[in-house]
DNA sequence: TCGACGAATAACCGATCGCTTAGTGGAGAC
DNA sequence: GTCTCCACTAAGCGATCGGTTATTCGTCGA
């Protein structure tokens, strides 16, 4: 019984799948049923079996789900006390959707490391939407900046308003184009095939099928097809300023837009917060954070993303 | 991190010494002291420090202890949690000196699985008064039947008082004893080596000097050798009733004895106790436990017995 | 009935764990 | 100074872990 055993059975219990677990661990998914059929055979007990949709767990399963997730989370709070005893950088760890780690992550650590004088080191990194509450309640992350997480009360987690920004829909000035909505070709990032994304909702609201979108590695690289005149791609109004200050993009009247979100910082209870999670959740109530919310960065070359989406980055 | 690692730091740290927790775990010292450099090496901290006595904790060290005793207990946790929701008999493990699992804890764990309906397994094991605490805190063991251990707070357990007897010093009838008592030679079993045990206050009480000590494997071995006129051997009456009926052995009047003792049972407190050492607690109250306690087993051959001493069974 | 999807298994591989025995090093006791 | 105790290191060994790719198995849905 080891602790990523242990991690494994937690993840797909939680996220009832061996698959969603591999990617959130960011593994091939024979490794994460392996790890559950060891469990299984040193407990003597299968733990979680098929049904129809996704897998239920037994009465063992049950019982050491409760156990197993105080065991992993105080695996990390072990590493992060030694640290943070000796003087070492603590490692914060910030989980955001695409466009977020993107266009305001990199920008944000920079500026939290910087006016934590080098004590606390943060690192970002891409998540689904269904993932995030369970990475941060599994302390596998710190804080998740995105949408709102506080609907699963058994994660018991806080998920607070910090910022309020628009989706709309952006194409070349001279596009054309023909038809419906529905018959455009779309340029998304991939947050759009994550069903329970702002974008994703957007095009199922107005009917568009998946055959009329082009998924890009990134929204900089979704964007720059747009401004060539490929099609239409979503995204937030105020990432975007460059290419609207420039011309190379406007907004496209489309029903439903611009849609209002607001993005929300989510972490553990104040009692079970990390000190560097309680000051990162501080920062980002500042003028200086909402300076750089409102200020993207330029984006980032595609080369520097992963290419699998939806995997979290950290080991 | 493994947990085995982060079980030898607890024990070393609660223990004081690196031999201790070694033998605690029935492994070598090297085995010990590897687990604790690869703990070191991953948390980049020092943890336990050399000073003249024993080891103390640095500031990391500390901070980690409370929380890898969690994990270590909740480890064990896990396991007996799924064991008993799938109807496998749950494993007890009990912790007694060596006079207590040699002539009563086999008839002891017999009945008291037998009353449960084969739903629990009792297994006993030895040792030394002063690890018998820390085990019991650790869930290395569920109950310690033995002397009181209420004594160290930190630990949070509760001792109760369970059953009185009488600790007596005796040899052959025909014995001629020159001399005083330092200059007798003592037969005893390797608990009189555990400095905390009620056997070694008796011989320090006494003077008697560690030359004149014969260390029987068990306290069967060193009553026979009583019997055959070797020396006297000190030892608790009531287990010793069927050498005294057949006038082998008798009580030898010596200053100090007979030494009234309590064997206390020791758990964690209710709110902490698994239902089945609740279970035994329980037991240990009713008459059956009283009789098996009052008329002992006659005693195991000394193969049974493990060689080493002061080393707890399980694994 | 067949196909597709997801879980489980097989086979393999390198790294690490956990343990051993044997030897080194350092601090205190005589 | 030398002895002794105790922690640590070295070296080696077998078992397991944790990961991969490729394949098989079961179940659901068309």
């Amino acid at each position: 019984m080891t602790l990523t055993q242990l991690s494994a059975f937690v993840l797909v219990a939680r996220l009832g799948s061996v698959k969603a677990a591999a990617n959130a661990l960011g593994v091939s998914e024979p490794a994460v049923s392996q790890a559950l059929a060891a469990l299984r055979k040193y407990l003597d007990d299968p733990l979680l079996v098929r049904s129809g949709s996704g897998m239920t767990m037994t009465a063992g399963g049950s019982r050491l789900l409760t156990i197993a997730a105080q065991m992993v989370s105080l695996g990390a709070e072990a590493e992060s006390a030694v640290r943070s005893a000796q003087g070492a950088p603590e490692q914060l760890r910030l989980v955001a959707p695409n466009s977020i780690v993107e266009f305001v992550a990199g920008p944000m650590a920079d500026a939290f490391t910087a006016r934590s004088a080098g004590s606390i080191e943060v690192s970002a990194g891409v998540s689904a939407t269904a993932e995030m509450g369970v990475l941060v309640s599994q302390r596998l992350a710190d804080l998740a900046l995105g949408p709102y997480l506080g609907g699963d009360r058994s994660l018991g987690l806080v998920s607070e308003p910090v910022f309020r920004c628009r989706l709309v829909v952006l194409a070349a000035p001279d596009a054309r184009l023909r038809g419906a909505p529905t018959q455009w070709p779309w340029l998304v990032e991939p947050a759009a095939t994550d069903p329970d994304s702002d974008v994703s909702r957007l095009l199922r609201n107005l009917g568009v099928p998946d055959s009329r979108l082009s998924v890009f590695p990134n929204q900089t690289a979704a964007w720059e097809a747009a401004a060539r005149g490929a099609g239409v791609a979503p995204g937030i109004a105020h990432l975007a300023v460059h290419q609207l200050r420039r011309r190379e993009l406007q907004v496209v009247d489309v029903p439903g837009t611009p849609l209002e979100l607001c993005w929300h910082a989510t972490t553990l209870p104040i009692d079970r917060r990390s000190p560097a999670a309680a000051s990162l959740r501080h920062f980002l109530g500042t003028p200086e954070a909402m300076k750089l919310l409102r200020a993207p960065g330029a984006g980032v070359p595609p080369s520097r993303f992963r290419p699998p989406v939806y995997v979290t980055i950290w080991s």
